[in-house]
DNA sequence: TTGTATGCGTTATCAT
DNA sequence: ATGATAACGCATACAA
């Protein structure tokens, strides 16, 4: 149990508290000798540096905060290796914590973060309104990652122009009846479906929206209902890569054949929408890269308090794989 | 920016910090009123209470540390799942930390996790070798997750007879060239190989295990290699999901039929295994309830710290979807 | 290069 | 029920 400290460590190696704590993070003003015996005397006492302690006296101190909004969705991970990518160099530290699909932990879980002091808070997929996310930030600089929120740094695919080359694609091979498998409706996530109606309404189709939600399961049964109507749709669009392979589920249940009598699309470019067996199109939102740039744009928060809001928008692409073709007819 | 203090929120309360403090905590011994007040002039001040400075104070406190292998293997989500549901209620805090693939982030994520002074950690994956988990173990209670380590607690499926009915299963249908893409041999993770041997010996059969890694692109490559053998194998063993994927990928990429020309069978039950395009036959070891027993074990440890080890062991079953038929013959 | 003194924001131990 | 005060383990001037 964390019982030798840096006094015992000093009294071992005949020196003051100062010297080894300034060993310990290899400060200048440490002879190489003393910082040596310092560190063996450390090991041997089974010393491990308290960076609760460090913390409280340095006020603050090298750590940021990672929220992820879900474990199990791929593109969440991606994010994550960016972040610590860039991070890791640097010296920081880093505290996760993680929601719940339907957000209602975001809020909570950005307080214990904010009560663990950490500097900056690099959040990816945050489904907060956006008041309650500039109150966080009021305490605590907010990066917001795969989301724009005004007046916060943010960095984020270009949804709307997502959203579109997705229908797009779908109108360019001949399908009319598109239908978009919609998230619920929250702050910062309806460019997706702004996306898609512009699209649409370009083409002159009539757009189909299907409120769905962040989950597979759901998505499979809002899909299942879908295709039940008279007039079914040929195509869908689901908001996310999740819900798509809900679609692909409801598709397979009900023995529709993809892509012969159904096309679907999804969104995120996960790593379970490579897999060969189902090659699904979908929209690449390049989720390490924005890892890399929220991370980025952290570091320069923390370097520049009263710079102005960082906004970073990168542009997707469509990779168009095996779930989509011309309809039946 | 964290300014506001209990200091402030006493005085701004007319009260003492302890009082506060108290408040906080709601601890017995301030009265209803008094409570309410501060913690009214409390939110109105922004105040946010530091669990930096209280952790010190207290030495200790309720954090406990998880550490996950990897956040791409959905199996880590779904284990994480399992332990905040049982900890949730307790009112204890997590503090997450995240490894590499190949492990070699393992032991400073552990140490990082020791120095914010976690009172326990449940690790999900650990690639270390058991003499470095018991060096980590020796300051703080370490729980094993998905893995069996000789003197700590640890909460596992049982590996040997995960693969063993995998194997048995391609056995019965009437396979004899079923080959095992293993993973790299570690401490702790050998079962799952000895499993097949197992099974293979009972059965009369000759191994044939091909080295590989926890990689689905390298796993993609020595799959390549074993289907381009002069008599390659019918049938396919995994040692994970996505190591099974990579097989999949293989096979998709030489043109090889699945499952008519080649059956395969992979391990974990990770939910991309479950999409209807794949449908891979997979070994199922119920992540979330290994999850759960171990933030269960994690609590006894706690409580009692000199209590002999805990060894849980769930038994798996095989699901068997798609990917696994009779050998083409 | 090394040692000394003070403070970080809280909890905990006494009092009152 | 409430208040004063000493730890907690370390960082950081500042002095030597």
């Amino acid at each position: 149990m964390s019982h030798v400290t840096m006094e015992d460590v000093a009294k071992a190696a005949g020196v003051s508290r100062a010297l080894v704590s300034l060993a310990y993070r290899n400060a200048p003003g440490v002879s190489t000798a003393s910082r040596e015996r310092i560190l063996k005397t450390g090991s041997d006492l089974g010393y491990r540096h308290n960076r609760i302690a460090a913390a409280l006296a340095s006020k603050g101190g090298k750590t940021l905060g990672v929220h992820l909004l879900d474990l199990h969705n791929d593109v969440f991970a991606d994010m994550f290796d960016g972040i610590r990518e860039t991070l890791d160099s640097t010296g920081h530290h880093l505290v996760l914590s993680v929601g719940t699909i339907d957000g209602s932990l975001d809020l909570s879980a950005l307080h214990t973060l904010q009560q663990s002091r950490v500097t900056a808070i690099i959040a990816a997929g945050l489904l907060l309104s956006d008041a309650a996310a500039h109150e966080i930030a009021a305490a605590t600089p907010l990066i917001c990652a795969s989301r724009v929120i005004d007046g916060l740094d943010s960095v984020s695919a270009d949804d709307h122009e997502g959203a579109r080359l997705a229908t797009q694609h779908l109108i360019d091979l001949g399908h009319s009846r598109i239908a978009f498998l919609a998230n619920p409706p929250s702050d910062g996530y309806g460019l997706r479906l702004a996306g898609y109606h512009f699209a649409m309404r370009a083409a002159g189709l009539p757009p189909l929206v299907a409120p769905s939600a962040y989950s597979r399961d759901i998505a499979a049964r809002d899909t299942t209902a879908l295709l039940a109507t008279a007039t079914p749709p040929t195509a869908i669009i689901a908001h996310n890569d999740q819900a798509a392979f809900g679609a692909l589920d409801a598709a397979a249940d009900r023995g529709v054949a993809v892509p012969e009598e159904l096309s679907i699309v999804g969104y995120d470019d996960s790593s379970p929408s490579r897999a060969p067996g189902t090659a699904l199109t979908t929209v690449a939102i390049r989720g390490r890269e924005i890892g890399q740039l929220a991370a980025q744009a952290a570091l320069a928060r923390l370097d520049d308090r009263s710079a102005p809001p960082l906004r970073t928008i990168l542009t997707p692409r469509l990779a168009v794989r095996a779930t989509t073709a011309p309809p039946a007819r």
